[in-house]
DNA sequence: TTGTATGCGTTATCAA
DNA sequence: TTGATAACGCATACAA
């Protein structure tokens, strides 16, 4: 249709070329095409349509944002695109931001605490309607008061602030029930029969690990077994699989569950049991938090904590957008699966 | 630091602000703060510096896009963020581009052929640099042409189209080669003995899906292996295993391998064997394609064909900030990678 | 080297 | 209802 040769670059179409095209003023055109109140006249409206159509016009959004004052876009921050547990995430809060017309744009932090607050100033500069962080969350991050600064000066100017998994800063905030979670799954597991259990915990201190630990032991506790070992690995598949191949033998077969803060460190310490010539689920019972759900062909099935991905993610796109200002903090329950990976600890088991 | 009360949204602080704090006109602090230019007296430099630090002042990314006329956006269209094959995908292409400076805004398909065409159409209004294509791709998608249009407007305004995965557009494409991974295997696992395969494609009709389809036969036939059966199940772990458990017996007992075009189905066709009672290796032999790093724990491991993701992101990303202007078509290496889920077959194999 | 004036594409305000 | 005109925040050509 555009008779022009092909090669050098040219003009994008603006809004501009369409009124031209339709005759019409530029205000008119606007209207028809992306304006709210649209009392156009119908004849005005099908020529401004259809030169739009013809010429192949798209608006410039960066233009309408700045004309607008605001954005049509969500800002997600995360630590990790390429975990399951993140991209899960990811995929819930795109579906939830688009089914309302917004669009999500996402950073990743690759888990170094100090690059959250270079992202969220990077963020800023796109002028999202909103800045939703998920999963980062340290106990004792490096530079937390210059990150509230910061989100607290992005609020000041009307953005909005919701935190995932990270109940500890002044914002809004979405949460699983990270401790009765993992409490309940104890109580699941003692009774069964578990009672010599090894807790993996985070090397790296995030706060909703610890959680999930002390609610772990607090759950065993309350069923009578009360010498639980707990440690702290690296945050990974790798950390576990390391931490359990570098545990002293006697110890090793004492164990008869290793419960791990995370689906992935679990199945690390799967792979690590597996490499010390222990069986799973035989010799040892194996449990993990998340249910993550690329797992299902994981054998044994792994035992685990389910979380609701998508409520998280339907009440935080939801924060996002709302106008309420009373600060929430919305709980989701997490609740236990067990699966082979812990079955009943019966009398021929090894110890 | 900022006295004025909370509450009431404030106006975010501007160039102008921080020109005005420094006492300098604001094309200067343009100059200091983004500039490259950047003549600029030592003394002024410094107070623009310190007014920007001290106001908190953030560049308005959508007005620096406009002004310049070009952003610092790669916009990535994929088919689903959930699948570990495109998470893996986006994560790699969004660290080459963070490594020049890019920013990276993701669109998802959710596998449907004509959401890709207002995608396209929704991102050029990004206005990004480059508009990446990863893993969609019909063999007779619904509306081609208009794709082609619409992406050919968009390279004729200086955008740049880098398409992976998908050889058949006249655009800038990086691949794997599919054919040649799944050949290879195929000569392989024919030297392991396999003879009697069941090939599952996929129903939804994919290029590089049907190129590892006939690779895989092609591969065979060189070996001597002709009685090949493919069958095009839906595309998807559900869809491998569905269709696996619906193979009449005297066939299911025929066969000694299953070869499925992705990592994802083979894992559902393993877990439709092992439901009707097969042994996965002992019986039958699996094999996948894409080498997924979160498989790692599945048992057995999984015989696969590897593709260099983070080469395809690199050259993908090249592509799209290149300005040659010549058309490429960089094919990227694929090799089989022969695991537990595919033994040498011994003598002793039921049939 | 620095400042003035202008333009980027769009929406919003206000007359007409 | 429609159209001139003024913003929005920033970068650049040009003048000083």
């Amino acid at each position: 249709m555009n008779g022009s040769g092909d090669g050098a670059a040219r003009r994008p179409v603006t809004l501009d070329d369409v009124a031209r095209a339709a005759g019409v003023s530029q205000p008119t055109a606007s209207r028809v095409l992306n304006g709210s109140s649209r009392r156009v006249a119908p004849s005005y409206r099908e020529r401004v349509l259809t030169a739009a159509r013809e010429l192949g016009y798209t608006p410039n959004l960066p233009a309408q944002a700045m004309a607008r004052g605001t954005s049509r876009t969500i800002a997600l921050v995360i630590s990790l695109i390429s975990d399951p547990y993140f991209s899960a995430m990811a995929a819930e809060i795109m579906k939830q931001a688009e089914a309302i017309g917004l669009h999500v744009s996402i950073a990743v932090t690759e888990r170094l605490a100090e690059r959250e607050l270079d992202l969220v100033r990077e963020l800023r500069g796109q002028q999202p309607r909103a800045i939703i962080l998920a999963g980062t969350g340290y106990v004792e991050p490096p530079s937390e008061q210059a990150l509230i600064d910061e989100l607290q000066r992005y609020e000041e100017t009307g953005g909005r602030v919701v935190l995932i998994s990270r109940s500890d800063l002044p914002f809004e905030t979405v949460d699983f029930d990270n401790h009765e979670g993992s409490r309940q799954l104890a109580r699941e597991l003692a009774t069964l029969g578990y009672r010599n259990c090894l807790v993996l915990g985070s090397a790296t201190p995030l706060l909703s690990m610890q959680q999930r630990v002390e609610g772990f032991v607090a759950g065993l506790a309350e069923s009578g077994v009360t010498n639980t070992r707990v440690h702290q690995p690296g945050f990974s598949w790798v950390g576990a699989r390391e931490y359990v191949l570098g545990l002293p033998d006697a110890e090793a077969r004492e164990l008869d569950l290793v419960f791990a803060v995370t689906d992935d460190m679990a199945l690390g310490a799967l792979a690590g049991l597996r490499e010390r010539g222990l069986r799973v689920p035989e010799d040892v019972g194996v449990a993990g938090f998340d249910d993550i759900s690329t797992l299902r062909d994981v054998v044994p099935r792994l035992t685990t904590v389910h979380v609701a991905l998508n409520a998280v993610a339907q009440e935080a796109v939801y924060r996002a957008t709302t106008t309420d200002t009373d600060l929430v903090r919305r709980t989701v329950p997490a609740y236990p699966v067990v699966r082979d990976s812990t079955p009943r600890v019966t009398t021929s088991r090894r110890r």
